[in-house]
DNA sequence: GCCGTTTTCGGCCCGACTGTTTTCAGTCG
């Protein structure tokens, strides 16, 4: 059982124990566990063979042996008996906005409810509004909330929610009365997907912008309304045609608040409760209004105060998730993460040779008016023809056509590619003779997704061995939100790449984001070279670089990790090295 | 269930809002 599967059997422990009534705290310690677990940059097997579980923060005696048995065996009876236990329509009701544990459990036990259909039954009916505890306003949320389940799905892309929030700002910005506004947040820690949408904003006259925050366009439900904080369900049709649906807060503070709530709202929660109980070791105490004890209080003019307060560096928003990032403010051994401007140059980009949207010429206009100083073509090879592959004789064309522009453009350069299919067997797809006309390679997976993992390692692991291959594509070939990746052992990918030199792709399309943010900071540890390609299949695809610079900050990548922060002569140079090896 | 510069037991982050209450429990982030 891989570390995925593991951490969510761990986490929907902890949410049946929640359900049995169990102390807070030791189902916390199985949320705690999953989340340990989830972000593990290592592989999980390794880990557990040599031991080396008790070493991780959260994880004692119990789960040591509970993962343990997971990774070994494949399952748990303790799980299985809980599992039996415990409806599973109960876990189903706590998707609802306001349900908690308490709640279904009180549901279950007095009414029988086991299900979403029985819960719908008994809100007509008008007997859950008679339990204690329970109202009538409970009774129409709990409808409420089992109509919009169907229709609003959980999490979103980062571009989606990007959008969706880019609106909400704008109609409150400029206000009169608002001083200082930011999305916090997971948008601004920059997670891959996105729950709801949280703002902040400062202002000694909070009620007329709550006003009117609930009435601006997209509104579709107000769930809730104060003086510091009104939530709302809002509604916007997205470029593709389909429409979104998300949860947005705003809380409004003073001015002199405001670091304090654009830190906590900011979170992570974990980062933040490890930001809180640092607080109570200096004998002061941290909320979203400040950061005092009972004598003091200490003064933060903005989030870098409040770090300097607890004796930390400022850690960016990216990197607070609780994986090591205190230890490091303290010891100030944070890393200078990487920024949007260090980018030179995107490799890995389609035209109307294979399956894109626009012609190499336009690409390449485009990518230069955006101010990069290079572009790397990558469109299919022949064996993808779903995706018009092409064919040896269409690279020599297409060959041929990258020389004449790059004879016409001025002060920019484009660097011949290909993204080569990775064959079934791990051959490529093209021969090393015609491999070796381009200036590099990124080989990719497009076939066979159901192999077994050994299988697909083994596989993937022969191409990044390829003295051809400069780079791997999509490493996981996942799509957020829409279908988990192949079966792969990244920890012997990383592993091949590091000892060959091959580059591991950031691929920025935000469908993907693949290489994770969490094997991003293994891939750094273990000393491989990463490229941010942003996969464009048009002009427009081009800015996806920067969803994938904000991958690599929550990898904790510096400049000097990331390929093309190189300048154009660089590259060609390291580039003709490879060839010439 | 975890954990330790108030340590091996007794704590465990903190406040807003809602709806049900008549002083507070539950939920959420």
């Amino acid at each position: 059982m891989d570390r995925d599967q593991v951490a969510a059997i761990l986490s929907e422990i902890g949410t049946l124990l929640e359900l049995q009534g169990e102390s807070p705290f030791r189902c916390n310690a199985y949320h705690n566990g999953a989340r340990v677990i989830s972000q593990l940059e290592e592989d999980l097997g390794s880990v557990v063979r040599e031991g080396r579980l008790s070493s991780l923060p959260g994880i004692g005696e119990t789960l040591r042996e509970t993962i343990t048995t997971l990774v070994n065996t494949g399952h748990l009876p303790f799980y299985d008996d809980l599992k039996a236990k415990v409806p599973a329509g109960l876990v189903q009701m706590l998707r609802i906005p306001g349900l908690g544990p308490k709640k279904v459990k009180a549901l279950h036990e007095q009414l029988g409810i086991d299900t979403l259909e029985k819960l719908q039954v008994a809100c007509d009916s008008g007997q859950v509004a008679k339990l204690r505890g329970f109202g009538g306003k409970t009774q129409d949320n709990i409808l409420q909330g089992l109509k919009s389940l169907s229709e609003m799905g959980n999490r979103v892309r980062l571009d989606q929610a990007v959008l969706v929030a880019h609106g909400l700002v704008e109609g409150l910005r400029g206000l009169p009365g608002v001083k200082r506004l930011e999305v916090c947040g997971s948008i601004r820690r920059r997670r891959e997907t996105i729950k709801d949408i949280d703002i902040l904003v400062s202002s000694d006259d909070p009620i007329p912008i709550m006003e009117v925050f609930v009435k601006l366009p997209g509104v579709i439900q107000v769930t809730g309304q104060g003086s510091t904080k009104s939530s709302v369900v809002v509604q916007k049709i997205m470029p593709s045609g389909r429409s979104l649906t998300m949860n947005a807060d705003l809380r409004i503070v003073s001015d002199a608040q405001y670091p304090f709530a654009l830190h906590y709202f900011t979170g992570s929660k974990e980062h933040g409760i490890a930001m809180r109980l640092r607080a109570q070791k200096y004998g002061l105490k941290l909320n979203e209004y400040e950061l005092a004890g009972d004598a003091k209080s200490v003064a933060c003019k903005d989030e870098a105060d409040i770090f300097r307060g607890l004796g930390l560096d400022y850690i960016p928003p990216e990197l607070r998730e609780d994986t090591g990032e205190m230890e490091d403010a303290e010891k100030h051994t944070l890393p200078k993460l990487i920024e949007y401007r260090d980018i030179r140059g995107v490799f890995h980009n389609h035209t109307t040779y294979s399956d894109g949207g626009n012609t190499l010429q336009e690409m390449a206009e485009a990518a230069q008016a955006m101010g990069l100083s290079y572009l790397g073509i990558g469109d299919h090879s022949q064996s993808l023809t779903i995706a018009n592959g092409l064919t040896p004789e269409r690279v020599q064309a297409q060959l041929k056509e990258i020389d004449a522009l790059n004879k016409k453009m001025k002060g920019f350069r484009i660097f011949k590619g290909t993204e080569c299919d990775i064959l079934a067997d791990g051959s490529m797809d093209f021969d090393d003779d015609l491999l070796s006309k381009f200036d590099y390679v990124v080989a990719s997976v497009h076939s066979y997704f159901k192999m077994s993992r050994e299988e697909m390692t083994e596989r993937i692991v022969r191409a990044v061995r390829h003295p051809r291959v400069t780079m791997l594509g999509h490493a996981t070939g996942r799509l957020l939100l829409q279908r988990d990746g192949y079966q792969v052992d990244l920890e012997a990918v990383l592993k091949a790449a590091a000892e060959t030199g091959t580059m591991i792709e950031i691929n920025a399309d935000p469908h993907r984001l693949d290489l994770d943010w969490v094997h991003c900071k293994r891939a750094r540890a273990m000393g491989v070279m990463l490229v941010i390609n942003p996969d464009a299949h048009s002009t427009g695809g081009l800015a996806n670089y920067f969803f994938g610079v904000d991958v690599a900050r929550r990898g904790w990548l510096e400049k000097q990790n990331v390929f093309n922060t190189l300048e154009a002569d660089a590259v060609a140079k390291e580039f003709a090295r490879r060839k010439a090896l």
